[in-house]
RNA sequence: GGCCCCAUCGUCUAGAGGCCUAGGACAUCGGAUUUUCAUUCCGGUAACACGGGUUCAAAUCCCGUUGGGGUCACCA
């Protein structure tokens, strides 16, 4: 057998994170067995449609290396992939129904079926169709047509039925079928339902694995049974956990973003979303939120660091590996080793994959991924000249592990900005030891007299400088930084003072002395 | 509320009856290296929801309780 999986958006502008994790989960599957993934897009909701809202989520599976193999762009023997293109088939598919009697036009008004459910809670028993079109005479079928009375196409569920699943992940989940209600297949204006629409698709497009969030998993009763009336082979079903906010087992939900402002866990990427877009340019975050795959890719995450985090939860190789490459990935996933209890995402855990894997990133490709957020908040020209392309290299080689995100380089901006303010309580700090001021002082004449600008001579310099005076290097080396950078942190100082240049560095120092001067 | 699912450190997880004094990772707390920061290295704190069974033996099997969650549309 092929196995053939797919993963099937609705369009709505962006790409879930933890539809990503249940897309990867599939695209992993696929391709361990040398199978096909396959996109499908499900836009047979009008109202839900919004225009151009499939490009970010063909953007995140680009953007994370996960090509599908039959889709929007590249199609594929099963085309046309888009639902809203593929009425025909469910027109058909819904007229057998109706012809074999497995399925019923149902006139009931939706008040009626509205007064029919509150009957039904007001007795205390579990709501079910009553069917009354199903007691339709055909001349009155003929007579409600012919008057242009509105109806539905239901699936008359044979309520008798037990519905057995074996889940691959779930194992044995059973239905009774006698307490479910006849499901709109199709609607009013012709348009398929999901339940019916997606059973008709994963058997026209011979699916042999749905892969899917464990949300489905009451509508799987539902499609089983249609896959029968439809004379389908039944895929096989393996139902994952879905991925639940930060440290809670709520799903996790876009609409619940206010909420989750607040949670202590999603805290840091609200963080760096406040920190960073305002500086490139986006305004309001540029609609961008951590539970929207596009946020990683422009707040400065690398695939690799995402892909490890997204296959971490909920999956699990063995009892000690966490780092793990798509290869890898490839080679490793499987279904048994899917937990079944829902996984609270974590913001620090990725973001410790993403550290790991961002330093595995070759030095050319760091700094191309610093590139953007230097050129967007004004540091460097757009058309890079050759100075600046070699002048970022040098800066992001420093920097070395303090890159975690692509971002992380506009937090030492100092190396880029002609004017700085220093951080005023790290400054006073750092200067209220005695004899601080007067060291510098001492100092900047040393300094000035430096002919070779090189991190070991100036290293060579202070040492001795410091010996000459009887003090520890650290001494000076604090000053010197908070002076030259304004920042406290960085890489080695001597490594900053050669890198934001001679010029630069000696003009700084005075700064900071005349503010000395001044303030004390 | 009906139906269904789930339950091991704060978090992600290992654990298929004896290898469990419950392992790993992230976080956290020390300590060493780095005269900043980050990195790296060592070490510590920290969990089987509860109650009954079954068994010589249960985190692991069964039942119940509690708790959490999903889903109940002419959304997907």
């Amino acid at each position: 057998m092929t196995v053939r999986t797919r993963f099937a958006p609705s369009p709505t502008g962006y790409m879930h994170i933890g539809g990503m994790r249940t897309a990867l989960f599939n695209w992993l599957f696929a391709k361990k067995h040398g199978g096909q993934f396959i996109l499908r897009i499900d836009d047979t909701d009008q109202e839900r449609n919004i225009e151009s809202a499939l490009n970010p989520i063909l953007q995140a599976f680009r953007w994370l290396g996960l090509n599908w193999d039959e889709g929007p762009e590249t199609n594929g023997p099963c085309a046309p992939y888009f639902q809203s293109q593929r009425l025909h088939l469910y027109r058909a598919a819904a007229d057998r129904l109706l012809a074999e009697g497995k399925a019923y036009r149902c006139f009931d008004t939706p008040e009626q079926i509205q007064a029919d459910r509150t009957a039904a809670e007001k007795e205390g028993r579990q709501y079910l169709n009553i069917r009354r079109s199903c007691e339709l005479s055909p001349s009155q079928i003929e007579e409600n047509l012919a008057a242009g009375k509105p109806w539905v196409l239901r699936f008359l569920v044979p309520r008798e039925q037990k519905i057995e699943l074996e889940d691959a992940i779930r194992g044995h989940v059973e239905w009774d079928a006698g307490l479910m209600s006849d499901p709109v297949i199709m609607r009013a204006n012709g348009m398929p339902l999901y339940n019916f629409a997606t059973v008709v698709d994963d058997g026209a497009m011979q699916i042999s694995h749905v892969i899917r969030a464990e949300e489905h998993l009451p509508n799987t009763a539902i499609q089983i049974l249609l896959h029968q009336a439809l004379g389908n082979t039944l895929p096989i079903f393996a139902h994952i956990p879905y991925v639940a906010a930060p440290g809670s087992k709520e799903k996790l939900a876009k609409r619940k973003l206010d909420k989750y402002r607040n949670n202590p866990q999603f805290k840091i990427l609200f963080d760096f979303a406040d920190k960073v877009f305002p500086r490139i340019g986006l305004a309001q975050q540029g609609g961008l939120d951590p539970v929207m795959v596009e946020y990683y890719e422009k707040i400065g995450f690398i695939p690799a660091g995402v892909l490890n985090a997204l296959a971490r939860l909920g999956w699990s190789l063995d009892d000690s590996t966490e780092l793990m490459s798509l290869p890898f990935l490839i080679e490793n996933f499987s279904l048994e080793r899917v937990v079944k209890a829902p996984a609270g995402f974590d913001p620090e855990k990725l973001l410790s994959y993403q550290a790991h894997w961002m330093y595995q990133l070759p030095i050319a490709e760091r700094v191309a991924g610093c590139l953007p957020y230097l050129q967007k908040a004004g540091f460097v020209s757009a058309e890079l000249s050759l100075a600046e392309q070699q002048y970022v290299a040098a800066v992001v080689a420093a920097l070395n592990e303090r890159i975690k995100l692509f971002s992380d380089v506009l937090t030492f901006d100092f190396f880029f900005k002609d004017e700085f303010a220093a951080n005023e309580k790290d400054f006073a700090k750092i200067f209220s030891k005695a004899g601080t001021k007067e060291l510098l002082l001492a100092f900047r004449p040393v300094l000035d007299a430096v002919t070779e600008w090189t991190a070991a001579n100036l290293e060579a310099v202070t040492r001795a400088f410091c010996d000459s005076q009887g003090v520890g290097q650290g001494t000076l080396n604090q000053p010197l930084r908070i002076c030259a950078t304004g920042s406290p942190i960085g890489p080695g100082v001597f490594e900053c003072l050669v890198l934001i240049g001679r010029d630069k560095t000696i003009a700084r120092i005075d700064a900071a002395l005349v503010k000395l001067a001044s303030g004390s």
